[in-house]
DNA sequence: CTGTTAGCGCGTTCAA
DNA sequence: TTGAACGCGCTAACAG
């Protein structure tokens, strides 16, 4: 049935270390064998086994990536520099939903070293002990991708979320703003959530502005919620002049809310978020958010684990990528 | 360094046979026996080599899933259905993104081949006479996602995607349209492209009105191609008084277009489109679609590609899942 | 209910 | 430059 390296040797009359040697381009084998070996794979139609070939050879060509969602666009893109890169490298990759569910997430990270991936990447929601436990059992390397480590013990490329709330709600602040909501991820989500609320909750005091309990909502990051939150934030008595959403999502949530109320925005009440999703050049007004690099993130994480799976020695294990202010459209000074 | 089948033995005080009985839930063995086994496996920390049992049983637990790309919200959203199913019946998934290149497509098949998968999921442009080589080349089940198989002989879900486009532009029909535009896929892609424009062809057809060659653009079905394609349309002496875009990107592009030239959808341009993603209900006005049921095509062809591996006999090995008018804000009738 | 024995298809010494 | 032999870790008969 199935035609294996035994029947390629035997077809071309050479012994089946031989034809191994060609599959794998080994230099020592006389052009004329490689030729003969060659052939017999054609009439044959041989394929190697990669499933036998990892068993002997304890590599699989393989790496797991655990991901929340493969359905949420910012995940989506960084899956995709992660695959870019991983095939660029001769790898596939064994893709995993664990929508930020730990007990999801440990359970994946298990299946994957059972399948003997090469490495692991690991996008997900907060890293704990169980976590780096998981880790230490296997004897291949992980890198977070896009998620932080507290310890900061595994490798991990992610942008510095505090500073790109930070600088975000600083814009608002240079423009004028004094009252500043913000639409913020769950609190328990260290990336995302937290770390963005910190950076707004910095900025607000650096510039001597009074947290308000009221200004702040938290949303799931979808759009829904950042409609919700912006109609309990106009509701205000003293609503505010500008919102800071932790997702582009929510921020466009907020800017259609506040259009439905026949308020406009940047004129009436400005909108600024995080991400630079392909989406928030898909408003009306255009999105001014703080870009992060989703595909590069996948990119440098996957190139990063290709160096740890080849034992090279990396001098910076733990890269934070830069992020960038968009200046578009939806912040303005807020009236007179 | 590892610990094997065969250290669990040892420290249980059983055969290898036995360990992998209780492994793999094997009825045939006293509990007693069956709980020393679990401590051995507990206090050596044994995770079983899924690559051996591959190898030994013949079987992955593995799927492959060739994509077009997975940064996008259509594919990715198809993605996450056949995930969930997968992980429901214990697969996982092998990703590879192919971007609809035929030389990509068919070199991916063949890696996923060799991995020894199950079975394969193939979701891409046209599928050639060597497609259909590559897969009968392979003793594994293949089924096609959202994705058509001109001949027919290759098991398939995905909707109807003429009778979606003939269902949405008839609705422009029924409110009085006759200016109607497309902005169209690629003619060479069998279903987002070719079939789209045939559906529109034949409403336009059937309501006798005259087929205008430059009330067509072909765009990528990005956004920025429908903003391009509108423009074009706008700036014609008799313009369109709706257009049917082929995807919700192009249709929330010609959307904006439209606006920003400050006509409005739909007072002055009704707007409609296929797919129903996310990003329709992220615009104002709302945009109509017919909805294409992506999370369903993905769950639906991974359920299949199961009882296809299971070697179950299906009836009905090429299922079209319907699709849906969903009437929302942005189309209307044209000015008197 | 449990153990023994063969392979699964290939990479890899080690000799020749 | 080539071949023979062993083993990767496990499943699957087959015995008992």
């Amino acid at each position: 049935m199935t035609v294996t390296i035994y029947d390629v040797a035997r077809e071309a009359g050479v012994s089946m270390a031989t034809v191994s040697r060609v599959v794998n381009n080994n230099p020592n084998v006389k052009p004329q064998t490689r030729k003969k070996v060659y052939e017999a794979i054609e009439r044959l139609g041989y394929r190697p086994n990669a499933v036998a070939r990892g068993l002997a050879s304890k590599k699989t060509t393989t790496v797991g990536v655990v991901i929340p969602d493969i359905a949420n666009a910012i995940f989506a893109e960084v899956a995709r520099g992660i695959e870019d890169i991983a095939n660029m490298y001769h790898y596939n990759i064994i893709l995993c939903n664990a929508d930020k569910r730990k007990d999801k997430e440990i359970r994946v990270i298990n299946t994957l070293l059972e399948k003997q991936v090469d490495g692991l990447l690991f996008m997900g929601g907060a890293v704990t002990d169980d976590h780096v436990l998981a880790f230490k059992t296997s004897n291949v390397p992980i890198v977070l991708c896009a998620t932080t480590d507290e310890k900061g013990v595994i490798p991990s490329v992610d942008i510095d979320h505090e500073a790109a709330a930070f600088d975000a709600v600083n814009l608002l602040i240079a423009e004028g703003h004094r009252s500043i909501a913000m639409i913020s991820g769950t609190l328990q989500d260290p990336a995302n959530g937290y770390a963005r609320f910190q950076g707004y909750k910095r900025a607000l005091e650096q510039a001597g502005i009074a947290y308000r309990e009221d200004y702040v909502r938290v949303g799931n990051y979808r759009y829904e919620s950042g409609i919700d939150a912006t109609s309990y934030f106009l509701g205000l008595s003293d609503r505010p002049t500008a919102i800071f959403a932790a997702t582009d999502e929510m921020a466009i949530g907020a800017v259609h809310c506040i259009q439905d109320s026949g308020l406009s925005v940047p004129d009436d009440v400005s909108v600024i978020s995080v991400d630079n999703s392909r989406i928030s050049s898909m408003v009306r007004p255009l999105l001014t958010t703080v870009a992060q690099p989703m595909y590069d993130i996948g990119a440098v994480s996957m190139r990063l684990l290709t160096k740890l799976m080849k034992k090279e020695t990396v001098e910076n294990a733990k890269v934070t990528l830069p992020h960038e202010l968009i200046v578009r459209r939806s912040v303005a000074g807020p009236k007179a």
